[in-house]
Formats: structure tokens, C-alpha cells, sequence
DNA sequence: GTTGCCATGTAAGGTGTTACATGATTTA
DNA sequence: TAAATCATGTAACACCTTACATGGCAAC
């Protein structure tokens, strides 16, 4: 249970509601969660429980009312823990990798389609992330160290985005040189 | 559901029993699944209830009785037009990027310290992989092109590792440099 | 006055993992 | 005779997503 502890993180930067927090994971890009309500409220109520954080009702005058979630000291405990925990290695799902191995069964063309389509995803996918990153150039709150942790963060994500599409040219010079008789050796 | 057509696009190639599908996949390296037990033999009821399979009792006279499943032309086809539908951006979930996110309460070696852990398992990952990928060459019930295919796809995991790798190592030098001043020029 | 945002939540279902259960056969 | 492998399956649970439901307020 991941979501949990990217909640006590943002939770440890400021106090936030749950609302805030469906709209920080929907456009993270860093974060690849959905940012549905569901996880959300249904872990919010599950740290309470735990006394990882504490939940304050706000009822302003305008407006709905709203609960303010902060973080406890047995949460910042709990999150240095994780955070120090043994780093596991990604998990990758690659869809596309899939359909290739069983992409045979295709004319060319129909390859050189699935391969061009691929290309443009991935392609409007890192231009995405280079925008985003290009327009939080830094948050105000943060140490050096973190903003420095932060912009590597985007940045693994911009070479992954970018090794990919380059890995696609490959595959795409590959097949047209006589169908890939001498790929090894690109 | 992509499990389906990862067990259908085996079966296109010959046909299997649920455990034969349970090793392809615990060893296959390229496909993530853990290979459990659960969703292969229901997604064989399923498959077979869908028509997409056929399915075989054999009582040898030594051994226990196994289930062969073999792919019809409905599941030809559907596979195929799986293969052709619209590729998906990979899914990649990176817990070692989260606990870099909130990593700044940790100090300078703990936070060292991570970081090589990180870089320990994706080492050994890599040479697993490539270690893999010496070891089987080439299957032999493959055309050219599907050769061709297959180690690109190989390529592309062996790439990402690498890739992983280099990044960790600039993060490292980013940090050791009078913690990340000018980290935005690497 | 209707669309859109703030804010909370529930229902239902799909997907995936671990662990358990069984029984025969092979190998050490 | 004990352990490993072949072979099938179930139970329970964790995780994640889509869609639904409600209600107030703001802006146009």
C-alpha cells in the first residue's frame, strides 16, 4: 500500500483536505495514480484511525465545509521509516512490448502503423512532462537539496519518455533494412 | 484485462497446460506477471467458456492428468485484433522515486545509503536480464522478423536498466557536489 | 438558470498477489 | 523416506478504477 505513504508525504509538507489531495495526484505526472476519490477518503480514514495524521472539520461561513488533514508525529515517523525502507525495483507494464511479441500475424504496414501510433504517444507524453517541468521550475517551500531531488525526479521521467521514443526509431530502422536481418549489431 | 491476451499469444505459438503457462510466465523476464496460479487457470476457464480456446483432457499412463488448451480461430482473431488496438503509454511505478520525494528529512548517508541500495538491485537486475538474454539466443520455431521483434523487446529492458543506472549515478554526483548547486547542468 | 468547481463520500467490479489444499510421480 | 516437481485448483485479501450520489456556491 503505496498510496498511503504518498499521501503522509505530501501531507508533510502542509496540512491538506482530501479534495486537495485528488486534485495534487491528478496532475503530478510524477505520480501515476488516477486520483480517485475512493483511495483517497477511504486512506484518509484509515490514517486516522491509525493516529498517523489528525482531522480537523473546517465549517466556513461560505462555502462547504471541509476536513483538514495534518500530519502527526507517529505519521512523520512512519513515513521516515518507509522512506528509508529498501527501495524495490520499478514496476513497468509495457502494453505495447506485448502486442509486438505477438505481432507477426501483421502485414507491414499494419506493423509500421501499431509502431507509428506508439511513436506519437509517447511522443505527446514527453512533451507533456517537458512543458510541466518547464513551468514548475520550483516550488518556494523547499530546501536546495529537495528541489535538487525533485528536478531529478522529472528528469528520470523525461530520459525514460526520451530512451523510448529513441528505442522506436531503432525498431523502425530495423524492420525496413530487409526486415531485420542485421539488427544486433545497431 | 491484458493477462488474457498474454496467455493467448503463447497459445498461438503451440499449445500448453495452465502449469506449462505458470513457468512461461515466472521465467519469462519480459512479462511481469508472478505467475500465479489464480488468474491463469480462471482465465483458461474463461477463455474457454468464450470460445477463444479449446480444451483437451489427457490421462497419461504415468503422471498426473493435465488440461491441454488449444487456440481456436476466434482466438486467433481476437488476438490479433488485440494487437492492433491502439497502444497504450506503459504504466511505470517507481516506489524508490516516491521515497526520493519525501527524502529530505533523511541525512546526507541515509540518504547515500538508499541510493546505493537502489542502484545494488537495478545492477542485478540488468545483469540478469542480460544474462537471460545470452542464454536464449534464439528460439527456433521463429521467423526472422519475430526474432527480430523479441530482442528488441529484450533491448528495450536491458536499455531501461542502463538508462536507470547512469541516472542514479548522476543523482549521486549531483548530491556529493556541494549538495546539488548546480545540478540543473548535468 | 445552467454549467462548472468545491467537497465529501459509496457501490461495484476488475485486477493481481499470497497462501492454502490436494495428490501423484520422480529423484536423491 | 524425504524432498522436489508435475499438475490442478480455491480462499482470502489487497489494490485500483469507473461510475454514481449529494449538495452548496460561483460565474456567466
Amino acid at each position: 500500500m503505496s498510496i498511503k505513504y504518498a499521501i503522509l508525504g505530501f501531507l508533510s509538507h502542509q496540512p491538506l483536505t482530501g479534495y486537495d489531495l485528488k486534485k495534487m495526484f491528478a496532475d503530478s505526472m510524477t505520480f501515476y495514480w488516477s486520483g480517485n476519490n475512493n483511495q483517497i477518503y477511504r486512506t484518509l480514514v484509515d490514517l486516522h484511525r491509525q493516529g498517523l495524521v489528525s482531522q480537523e472539520m473546517e465549517h466556513p461561513a461560505s462555502g462547504p465545509s471541509r476536513k483538514i488533514y495534518t500530519i502527526t508525529d507517529k505519521g512523520l515517523a512512519d513515513l521516515k521509516q518507509w522512506v528509508v525502507s529498501s527501495p524495490e525495483l520499478p514496476e513497468l507494464r509495457n502494453r505495447f512490448l506485448m502486442q509486438l511479441a505477438w505481432a507477426d500475424q501483421l502485414k507491414p504496414e499494419e506493423l509500421a502503423d501499431l509502431i507509428n501510433q506508439y511513436e506519437a504517444e509517447v511522443q505527446s507524453k514527453l512533451l507533456l512532462v517537458q512543458d510541466y517541468r518547464q513551468r514548475n521550475p520550483n516550488a518556494p517551500d523547499r530546501t536546495p537539496r529537495e528541489e535538487y531531488l525533485w528536478q531529478m525526479i522529472m528528469q528520470n521521467w523525461e530520459a525514460y519518455y526520451e530512451h523510448e521514443l529513441t528505442w522506436v526509431c531503432q525498431l523502425r530502422a530495423g524492420l525496413s533494412d530487409e526486415q531485420g536481418s542485421q539488427p544486433l549489431t545497431l
